[in-house]
DNA sequence: CTGAAAGCGCTTACAG
DNA sequence: CTGAAAGCGCTTACAG
């Protein structure tokens, strides 16, 4: 009989052959002659079945080279292995690091991802996570902390766990992430002040959440030391290497008193200094700058430039293990991770 | 009996509530007086339900909240709107922006998809294509035309679609969308020509495919106008600004004739120059430069890198319209895409 | 155009 | 430790 109908599924199929060719639990009981529970539980639970069961499921699986279906798991379990990401923009090697350490994370628990990049429009976050939904995710990991209240809602009542990441979320019971953003940007002018610049600007593009926290808590460091007036380029713009060299031409036309510069992220930076090449302009002589991030070319270029590093890679690991273990019920104490960051100062300022 | 069961689904649930809250296609047809059937056509293929009930339809999903099931839809259907997508890595902007036009075509029909990272590592590759074959992809978009042979018969085995990308297949039958990596390497080597360099060198890392026929392309040309030999500094590492300033350091130690460099990829063009500027080397006077990809960065620079404009947005975007048109089962007439490449000239070369 | 029945390939929850 | 039954939420394939 088993002989037979693993005969009649090479041949001429009776029933509708959906999966093609894709051998199912039922093949492999059949094969190692037990019950699909058996192979279930020898697949998922091994030590809850004997060694010799166990040897002979192994053999069938290998025999058919069967591979799971996870959309059957998936509804049956009413668990899919699958975690949503939510990320600004690809094109931003930041995320592409935390990324890294999500997956490094995630990997070795058998789960993987769907990503969702959010182009930082907030209409498009709330689209992405619907789409996440109807995948069942088991758990979802969002950057920053400002989430559509409809969202965290629905997200609320289906129970789905939530990370936050890049930004410590102020709210109770909420996990995250990060570091202080305002914080960050706090310590950048400090830097600036205690290098004796009186007259520093800041060019910011994209203007989202963490952006602007950077650039308050910059205003603030310098507000402590007494300056209150502060050359600003600002521009909704997506952030780049090109609009960091135009926003610097922007504000040295404008503020050419203007003796050191912060760069919202190192794109800018790197586009500032470059600007500044072609200008004539000399770093850190004339001009000053600080980027933020600290990218691999920050510490390359000629002059190298001063940043702030961030842990991106491992703001993404702590997150994945911190959603992972809120997955699992376990109780979690500190529910708001700081990992830091650090001024890297080099040539440019 | 509608109200009924609705009121028990809120109140004590008498069955196991997997899927917390959630709707199902039943509560639907329930709120909206039809069948489970008419929900789901009214949804799939509205053209075959009446307005009347259409609206019905809508309405109920409306007030229910109703996000379909894909795990449901895809054991069901065999199909599961999900394309496996591989490339080698994605810190590489290069792949970043295939993503990008990746998604633009998928998301408009409907699809998502999920990245498998290979890092350049085959078993890797092998591995990550299992994972693919368990979520049931539709369809599979790979970078290269080096598909390991069994991971090439089992996609046969279940006739899953797939797509090259980055390369020129050679094979029968075969669906690719790329450029000649050999010939963009032969117009860089006629480039440095055309420009009076006569003891070109390259640099390289990773030492992948693509970046060795690259390398190939290049000395063919060098032959052709009668230069046969070529300053080599190769590594199996992975690219990066930091290596192209090393490998730079030692291939002018060792060749210090060396008149122009092609760099395999941007990354490592622009830490070659970087490492010039520390070291006094006139760019191109002393040291010619070519790069490869055209990243941001390569006309930002100072001096502008000369480098290879590569169509990354547009084979993926091609490449994703292409597997969906498989996918349909139209008849495809041309099986390989080239979408050509383009030298853009500048300072350094 | 609409619907009742059966099934997709697993796991849950229960027996033994 | 092992298994038979039922069900997860959809769609396929038929009827009408």
């Amino acid at each position: 009989m088993a002989a037979e109908r693993t005969t009649s599924r090479k041949g001429s199929p009776k029933k509708r052959t959906r999966a093609l060719g894709r051998a199912t639990i039922g093949d492999v009981a059949r094969a190692a002659g037990v019950s699909p529970m058996t192979v279930s539980r020898a697949l998922k639970s091994p030590n809850l079945v004997t060694p010799t069961m166990r040897a002979r499921v192994a053999r069938a699986v290998e025999k058919l080279g069967y591979v799971p279906n996870l959309a059957a798991q998936t509804l049956a379990s009413a668990r899919s292995s699958l975690i949503g990401v939510i990320i600004p923009s690809l094109s931003n090697s930041v995320f592409i690091e935390t990324l890294t350490g999500i997956r490094d994370r995630l990997s070795v628990a058998g789960y993987q991802f769907i990503i969702g990049e959010t182009l930082y429009s907030p209409d498009l976050e709330r689209q992405l996570l619907s789409t996440h939904l109807s995948r069942a995710i088991d758990g979802l990991l969002v950057t920053g902390v400002d989430l559509d209240p409809d969202v965290a809602r629905s997200l609320k009542n289906r129970r789905i766990p939530l990370v936050h990441m890049f930004d410590m979320s102020e709210e109770a019971g909420a996990l995250s992430v990060g570091f202080s953003q305002t914080r960050a940007g706090y310590e950048v002018g400090r830097h600036l002040i205690s290098r004796g610049y009186r007259s520093p600007g800041v060019i910011a593009g994209q203007l989202d959440p963490r952006s602007l926290k950077r650039r308050h808590g910059f205003r603030a460091a310098l507000a402590d030391a007494g300056i209150s007036q502060v050359a600003e380029m600002l521009t909704p713009q997506p952030t780049s290497i090109a609009l960091g060299g135009q926003l610097l031409g922007r504000l040295v036309g404008a503020h050419p008193d203007c003796d050191a510069l912060f760069c919202i992220n190192d794109d800018l930076a790197l586009g500032a200094l470059f600007e500044c090449q072609r200008r004539g302009l000399r770093v850190p002589h004339d001009l000053a700058i600080v980027g933020f991030n600290d990218l691999p070319y920050a510490r390359a270029c000629v002059p190298a430039i001063t940043s702030v590093t961030t842990p991106r890679y491992e703001i993404g690991f702590q997150a994945a293990h911190l959603l992972l273990r809120r997955m699992n019920g376990e109780t979690i104490e500190r529910r708001a991770i700081d990992l830091g960051f650090q001024i890297a100062a080099r040539e440019s300022a």
